[in-house]
Order: C-alpha cells, then sequence, then structure tokens
DNA sequence: CTGTTAGCGCGTTCAG
DNA sequence: CTGAACGCGCTAACAG
C-alpha cells in the first residue's frame, strides 16, 4: 500500500545505470509488459506497429536485457560453465578451448574459471556459476587434494561432466574417460615392433589420472613378460623441468632403458630439451614416447611420438550429455568412453644395437656437460 | 489475493533445488532478515547467539548463498570478466591465465568466456557478463573487424580495460600498451650488432597491433638508414603455417635477407620449423627474431630470440586500474604503458661472411626439398 | 485482439 | 529481532 516509487522518481541519474525494460516502456509510453512481449518476438499479443516502437525505442536507448534477472526468473541461461583446475597445463587448456569452440554448435553460450589449484576457490566459483548462471558444468582436470572434497562436489546441485579425470574411484559422478589401455598398448607394441625390450617410465603421482597411467603401464608390461627393474620406473614432477630431471637421472643410469614411455607430453618436451642439451641423441640413443598429443608435440625437436587423446571427441561427448539432458532425458552417471591411439612421429626409432645408450661414446659428453647435476 | 503458494506447497521437491535463506529461517526458526544480517558478519543487529543459531543452520544445510540475487540487488560482485577474442592464440591465452593467477591478489574472481573471433558473440557475452554480474571486463586481443563495432563497445556500460589492442587508434578507451618502439629498437640493436645489414619483416595484417609492428619496424629501419627493399617485407598469415610459407618464400629469394624479424613467435615458429625442414642453418645461415616471448620460445629449436612483452606487469597494470576504481577515483581512459625487452636466445648469430644465405651449398638441398613450393 | 496489473525468485535493507 | 519493499525481466491472468 506504500507504493509511492513508481512514475515520480527523478529520472536524472538514469544516466549511469544502464536502460530496463521499464525506460523502454516510459520511452515507448507503454506498459514493461508490452515491451517484454515485444522484444521476445512477433507475438499476437502485440500488434505490428507497436511492437515497432518498442523496437525503436529500445534500439535509441541501447537496450540490452539484463540475463541475470531473465535466468532468476527461471528461464535455461543456455550457459555452460567450465571450472578448471589449472589453465597453464597444456592438456587442460586445449580441452577448455575445444569445449568453448564447439559448444555454439550444440547451442551453449560458454563461461570458464581457473581455480588455480585451490579446492576452495573452485567451490567458491563454482557456487557461482550454480547460481542458476549455468545450466551446468564441466569439471575439468582434477585438483589435487578433490578427494576430499567429495561431500562439497556432490553438493553442487547441478549437472556435471568431469574431463581429465581419471578412473571411477578419481570421480564417481558422469565424466568423459579415455580408455587408457588401448592407447598405451599400441606404444609398447610401437616400441617392441623397433626392438625395445629395456623400457622405462616417467610418471608423476600428483594427480590420479597419472598414477593410473604409470599403473597401467606396468601391468602392460608384465603381460608381455617383459622386464622392469624398478629403477626404470621413475618419479618426478609433472613439469617440463621434471622431464629435464628425468632424463638427467636417466643418462646416470649404469644401464638406462632404450626407450622411455612419459606419463605426458609435459615431461616428454622436457626430456627432450635436456637430451638435446647434454647432446644424448633422440630416437639414436633413446626413443622418447609421449602421451597427450598436445599442439606441441608436433613442433618440438624431434617431434613427439605420442599417445593422442581425442578432445574434439571429448568435448563432443560432453557436450551431447548436456544436449540430451535438455531434451528431457536424466540420464544419471554416465561415463562417456573415448579411444586414445598412437601416433607416431621422430622421437622414436629402432632400438640401439649396441645395447643402452650409456656404453656410448657421447655419455661422457653428458657428464662433462652437467656433472654436477642432482640424481647421479 | 490469490496467493495459494508459501507455506502449504509440499516440501518433498525442496530436495532438488539448492537451499534459501528461507530455508535457513525456517530451521533456526527466524526471519530471513534476521538470517541475512547473521550471515553477513558480526553485527549490533543481531545477538551472538541468534548468530550461532543462524551459523550452525546454514551449515546443517549446506546453504551457499545465491550470487546472482545478491548481486541484482546492487551489491558488487567482486568479479571481473574476461573476453578473449580468440583463446587459440598463444599471447593472448597467456595474458588470460596471468590475468587469472593474480586477481584473486587484488580481491577479485575471474570469468573467461571466448568470443571464437566472432563479434556477435563478443557483444552476447559482454552483454552477460555487463548484467551486473561482473564489476569490469577486460577485453584480451582485438576483432579483426572491431573498428566497426565502436558504439556497440562503447555502450557496454561497464568499466573496460582492453590489452593486446594496439594503439590509441586501434582501441581509444582504457588499455595497456607496449610501447612497440624500444623493444623492436633493441632487436635491430642487437641484430645490426651481429653485423646484419639486410633485414627483413615477416607481418601480417589480420590485426591492428600486428600492423603497427610493422610500421615502427619500417620506419626504426628508416631512421636508421638501412636498405628495406619492398620484397623484403613479406606478408602472411598469423599463424604457424603462415610462418612456414614465409620461410619458403624468403628462401627462394634471389638475395634474401640475413636477418629476419616476425611479427609474433606463432610466426617466427612456423619459420623455425621450416627452415629445419629444408636444412636451413638458423642462425647459420638467417637469424629469426620472434615478439611476444611465448612460453614456447624458449622451448623451440633453436630456441628462439624475441621481443618480450611484459604480460605479468601488463595484468597487475590492468589489475590495479579496477582496484583504485573501486577505491574512488573515476580514472577515466588512461593508457598504462609497459615496455618490452629484447631476450636474446639461440635463433640470432653473426651474419654469414659470404653473403647472404641463397649463395650457399645447401640451398640446393632447400630446393630439391620442396622445388614445388608457392611462393617461388 | 490489445494492453495492463501483479507476482515470481532471492538476498538485502529500511521502517517498525 | 520482524515485516515488507526492492531490484530485475518475465509472464499468467485479467481488463478494455
Amino acid at each position: 500500500m506504500k507504493r509511492i516509487t513508481t512514475e515520480a522518481a527523478e529520472p536524472q541519474e538514469h544516466r549511469t545505470k544502464p536502460p530496463t525494460v521499464r525506460d523502454v516502456a516510459r520511452r515507448a509510453g507503454l506498459s514493461q509488459a508490452a515491451v517484454s512481449y515485444a522484444l521476445a518476438g512477433p507475438s499476437p499479443r502485440v500488434s505490428d506497429q507497436t511492437r515497432q516502437r518498442v523496437l525503436q525505442a529500445a534500439a535509441e536507448l541501447g537496450y540490452q536485457p539484463n540475463v541475470l534477472a531473465r535466468v532468476m526468473k527461471g528461464k535455461e541461461a543456455g550457459l555452460l560453465g567450465i571450472i578448471v583446475r589449472d589453465g597453464g597445463a597444456p592438456t587442460a587448456a586445449e580441452v577448455c578451448r575445444t569445449l568453448m569452440t564447439r559448444a555454439p554448435a550444440y547451442g551453449y553460450d560458454i563461461i570458464l574459471t581457473d581455480a588455480g589449484n585451490s579446492a576452495t576457490t573452485l567451490l567458491r566459483l563454482a557456487n557461482l556459476m550454480k547460481s542458476r548462471l549455468c545450466d551446468g558444468l564441466f569439471l575439468v582436470g582434477e585438483l589435487p587434494d578433490q578427494d576430499m572434497h567429495w561431500d562439497a562436489y556432490e553438493r553442487l546441485g547441478v549437472p556435471t561432466v568431469a574431463l581429465l579425470h581419471g578412473d571411477e574411484r578419481a570421480y564417481p559422478g558422469t565424466r568423459v574417460s579415455v580408455e587408457r589401455r588401448s592407447g598405451l598398448r599400441e606404444a609398447l607394441d610401437h616400441l617392441y615392433e623397433l626392438g625395445h625390450r629395456h623400457i622405462g617410465f616417467v610418471g608423476s603421482d600428483l594427480l590420479n589420472g597419472l598414477k593410473e597411467r604409470r599403473r597401467t603401464f606396468v601391468s602392460l608390461m608384465r603381460e608381455r613378460g617383459l622386464p622392469l627393474p624398478k629403477e626404470s620406473l621413475l618419479l618426478t614432477d609433472f613439469s617440463r623441468e621434471g622431464g629435464r630431471d628425468a632424463m638427467r637421472r636417466l643418462m646416470s643410469m649404469a644401464s638406462p632403458p632404450t626407450a622411455v614411455l612419459a606419463c605426458a607430453d609435459l615431461v616428454a618436451s622436457g626430456m627432450l630439451v635436456e637430451a638435446r642439451r647434454a647432446g644424448v641423441a633422440v630416437p639414436g640413443d633413446i626413443s622418447v614416447v609421449g602421451y597427450d598429443d598436445n599442439p606441441e608435440a608436433e613442433y618440438s625437436c624431434p617431434t613427439l611420438t605420442t599417445v593422442h587423446q581425442p578432445i574434439a571427441e571429448m568435448a563432443d561427448r560432453a557436450l551431447e550429455w548436456f544436449q540430451s539432458r535438455r531434451a528431457g532425458g536424466a540420464s544419471s552417471l554416465d561415463n562417456l568412453v573415448v579411444n586414445a591411439t598412437l601416433v607416431v612421429r621422430e622421437s622414436t626409432g629402432p632400438a640401439p644395437l649396441d645395447g643402452p645408450a650409456k656404453g656410448r661414446a657421447h655419455t661422457g659428453a653428458v657428464r662433462r656437460g652437467r656433472s654436477s647435476v642432482p640424481g647421479g
């Protein structure tokens, strides 16, 4: 009963705030409802003439609807959110880019935030996006300690698809996962055919997904009856520096493997850099295989043989899932599997005939070049 | 008068919707207002005891405030938005990453969307972010045709800072710009000292910023009285492929430059790849300088001498601007300038003593390798 | 057939 | 400490 406001309000401070439907209505001499109907498209509710008046008034004021208000009313936003653990990781970055590129084809806009490795940031941002803003969420890349935050994840209350999250123990919700075994098997077959028998692995325990790659590798090696001395299973940081360090350690081994699988291209890339620096030939002395097939793999030196993760396909699976949900089917807890395949480039070649690299002439060069290095 | 809803509604469907202040209030046996005050922090409006009750009820329900509703009410969101023209471009990607990493230190969260090179998409997303959601916007990377959309940009009605946008003719609003002249001058000095006199440029006209780099290069060459034949000013695509194409054209020239500046690392990287493929030595036969200092520059083969854009500093300038605005000063239309500096790595070396690369033995190899290439 | 009124959703805030 | 209005755009139900 105390409605004092309405038309009596002063118009002078409207300059700063963007115009609303009310402003347009005032200008067109109509009610807000009429404006809303007119703006929604041709409709039997408003005459074409009125509609034109509205459209013109809106254009003159530069009116843009407030999406937030619309969303609050309960309309679908047509917006999906990406929360990436660490946008600096090349594979995660490419997944995000791909999702963003492809989303429009599925009728979605997309926004992204970076959790910067912090679980609390992730939850804060998730809460923001979930507040009716986004119809769904992608979780790209796992957090190192995400297992601790399960309850919070589950409470999100927004349809969510996880990507790059390892297997169901690492993330029990709906996720896109890569069939690890086949890709790694291809890599091992490839190396075996090239004559390699002593094959090492450079891994990291930072994330569940990386651990799984190592476990799968070990199991495949056993399956095939190949020797796997403990020192050929290296652990290092999930970074380019980690790769360099691993390569140094390999070069200092009495009997290093003739071929090595890295848990990620990022690590493999560091290995190549260090090999080049130390004068170790790849693949002449040691073959290196990556995992991920980041865009850089094609431009490294030598170009990198690696297990390709089909990122475009992963993005499509994830987007399709949202689309079919929107259509009606509440298909809960899916596991959307895609396959990885080996891409052979320059970093793998025949196993050295005269045994491991260590015995060869240039090994001296390695020692000379970096004798004070840790891990030796 | 027809208010049927309210308390009479069935409670069973509350499970799906996240809890609201009303739910917390009901649980604590208080009014929504009391809850709101209590949640806002200690205040004379509610007793500490009541506050505890509220806090506990909120925790039990897993209550999270709806950020959208809060923002609608006119509160600051503490959120900044990034609109990136093309997240695939390495420099833009790194600027975004850096902004996202550093924003928390300035008290902001940050969300990002990719305009995917489309102006309409950009404006749609800008409208979303502007709808009270974001307190400010970063525009990262210019659109090829952005000049056409000036009025729309200006109407955004949100404090905006542009990054990677060329000079004030390209973007008249507040922006962070790189002092181009000094960085390029350093690069030329460096090449000059190495004995290079015939220096070329591989540019692109896609974006204003790239055009400016070329113009600055030309003006510096004139200033120094160095010859600059028209065919040493190459134009190509802003991509790795564009770089490869440019290198092929350079190799087919009768008298190619002994050193070349590329308008961007991305292009320079393609040039290195093609040189390696064709057996042209860098820097033995030709020196290559990039622009941007993307992270990859340090890992290419050879590593790339390039003009470093101080991205961290750019991000800090931009974030500081928002921060000081928030504090009160409405400092409008600033131009926040940072300086670029040369980083010398392996891709530059002394000018060949026996004249341009073309005259040397391996040139034959180049021709053998790729005689059917366009641009020759 | 056209236009208007009124109220939804949710956190905030002023007058009681 | 509570009741009720507010900021928004949208839309069901009514009035002309």
